[in-house]
DNA sequence: ACAATTGCTACGTCTTGCGTAGTATTACGT
DNA sequence: ACGTAATACTACGCAAGACGTAGCAATTGT
């Protein structure tokens, strides 16, 4: 396996809670609250700060994300280019596994 | 909110692997070693021991999968009618987030 | 008979999830 | 101007899950 491909196929624990984050920033740069926020619109739960913010620090010791120069007390994250590629890979991933589910979940 | 949408929603850490073992039950009845094969084949990732068992536990423990009778050492199991339901709104959920998420891609 | 595969149990550890408490700042109503 | 609510985090700690390793019995293939 490359390198480049260790870095699609190396997810980790690719946790929800780290899914919702990235997608939250694929609209554009956010910091923590805004994206509490965002993601309870577009996935109806609400992440506590001990989940959003941890889950904020791994991914940017992943460097998936990173944070952006913040002139007052908020801090606002991005999605770094490795981030934008890992998350495009895994909707791919998510969909593809959502069609096959789906039909089985049918058939049966 | 219902006890019925409690249900649907109270998804604790619903994992990767636990999604992976419930998707490869909706197929139909397999034993442990048959889904570490199926879910291989379709995700492409092969589960441990470790945590694929750790994962059948947890949730048979939740109701959402149920043992059948085994005539040898195999343990097959299949999902509850339950289990199913969950595993049908879990996947419209992953549906809708993956549809969203793309759009933001796209457009960002 | 021997090796490889099947199928599972039983651990131990590391990572994550997630709730609570606490703190400081800004915004808003009265 | 004052109090309250909302904003925006940090820090901590427990619980649960992910995952690897070791081990073992039964079955299959050569």
């Amino acid at each position: 396996m490359t390198k480049h491909d260790d870095e699609l196929q190396d997810l980790g624990r690719f946790s929800e809670p780290a899914l919702l984050i990235m997608i939250s920033l694929a609209d554009g740069p956010k910091h923590g609250y805004a994206m509490t926020e965002d993601i309870e619109q577009i996935s109806g739960q609400r992440l506590g700060p001990g989940t959003l913010y941890g889950g904020i620090t791994r991914l940017e010791a992943r460097g998936w994300i990173e944070p952006l120069p913040s002139d007052d007390r908020r801090r606002p994250y991005k999605l770094t280019t490795s981030g934008h590629k890992v998350l495009k890979h895994r909707l791919a991933a998510m969909k593809a596994m959502a069609k096959i589910a789906t039909t089985r979940l049918a058939d049966a």
